[in-house]
DNA sequence: CAATAATTGTCTAATATTGAACAGCGCCGC
DNA sequence: GCGGCGCTGTTCAATATTAGACAATTATTG
């Protein structure tokens, strides 16, 4: 379903090294596991880039229902929508580890890339963006839940996965009420279902009690289930 | 839910004239209601400016279902996924009224704007969209069809409706069915939604039988009904 | 203008989903 | 090493949603 362009790869690495000059002066944020970094409603208009560790962002609703949308890890960005000019941050970044994160105001960051002549470069790995939620929202539309909750292990895998000969290894520990929050639906459903995925073996757990995503077998067995 | 920035429709102007510019020697391209500008797959890398009428954005899933994303009208732009460099469309474009387009090769896209000095606000505009997108997950995967169809309805008032004193007017005509596929939900469940919200006069029907959004009582309703 | 097609409003039975409960397990901190 | 706490796996009844069907209306189009 999300395909890594090679090409937006490549950006994010000249990308990464253009923020490590920006930051090389400045040191580290340390955000210990559990901790915010930033909240709903903030204020504050920065970017952040990962050196170690894992954030996930979440929404939360009017009521109290809350929806995962992202992990990121080491190297990544996010905290860019306060380049929307909207502000305020829509959702809630908490470290899911103890993580090491630059920081940089979100206006050095644009004057950073004009520089580094990147400007074209990101807008093509946020035009991916938009064309990965897109993605998303399509899912969430148009199929049934264990679907989606395979369309999701398969997203998190390609984007966070260390890869084996012939499966992905997920290394943070995902719990399934977080998968629920992903996913749209309600905890029990999820375990079922990974439990359904187990006993297929198209998913399994490592001895160090790490997901492995078998892709291929995954995959095809939810193009079998339309 | 969502706001319309005025800096980011300052921007849109700008790239309105910007376009203009680029596009006035090439002739518009006439595109029939109920034609496809494009369909998924499609491998050609260009950018349409909507010069007259309204386009929606479909999404179809592996089996039979729909998913609309969007309806542009006039000064919108749309096709910009290309940018993404992921080739192939991912969605279908088909004009829900005769439109006349601009046509612009990606590449030829960039330049100008880079020309024009409108790269930094392309970026915000973007990350708009995500702003945005992310909402509309957020919206399906924690709150229900009604909701839902309250939020998806402001939404599309507030980008394509006419105000008037104290109400939006969509003057495009969007069928029940086209509802259910932007909500996540079957037509007969939009039926009875909408013929709720008709009789607490969140909405109404004019003699051109356009539909009035009554953007204060139903952002009222929706909160009420948490 | 008449015929045809598309849209709407409504109803159902069949199905899927929720939310709440509870036991077992494993990890963490002390 | 022990107690507690959060996660998992499972169950169940209550509820929401779907996928038809149908007549009545409203557009479209030749």
């Amino acid at each position: 379903m999300i395909q890594q362009a090679p090409q937006s790869d490549q950006f994010k690495e000249q990308m990464q090294g253009s923020l490590f000059n920006e930051t090389k002066n400045s040191s580290p944020i340390k955000v210990d596991k559990h901790n915010h970094v930033y909240t709903v409603g903030d204020e504050r208009e920065t970017v952040y880039f990962i050196e170690k560790g894992q954030i996930k962002l979440v929404m939360g609703s009017s009521e109290g229902k809350e929806c995962m949308l992202a992990i990121h890890g080491a190297g990544d960005v996010f905290g860019e929508l306060c380049l929307s000019g909207l502000g305020g941050r829509l959702e809630t970044a908490t470290a899911m580890e103890d993580t090491l994160l630059k920081e940089i105001p979100c206006g050095k960051f644009l004057d950073r890339l004009a520089k580094d002549s990147l400007l074209e470069g990101f807008i093509k790995y946020l035009a991916v963006r938009v064309a990965d939620q897109q993605q998303v929202i399509a899912n969430l539309v148009t199929v049934d839940s264990e679907q989606r909750l395979g369309k999701t292990l398969l997203q998190i895998a390609r984007k966070l996965g260390k890869k084996d000969p012939r499966s992905i290894r997920i290394e943070v520990k995902i719990s399934h009420e977080e998968l629920a929050t992903m996913v749209g639906t309600t905890r029990p459903r999820i375990s079922v279902f990974m439990q359904r995925f187990r006993n297929l073996e198209l998913i399994e757990y490592n001895t160090e009690h790490h997901l492995i995503i078998k892709e291929k077998k995954l995959t095809a067995y939810l193009a079998s289930i339309l």
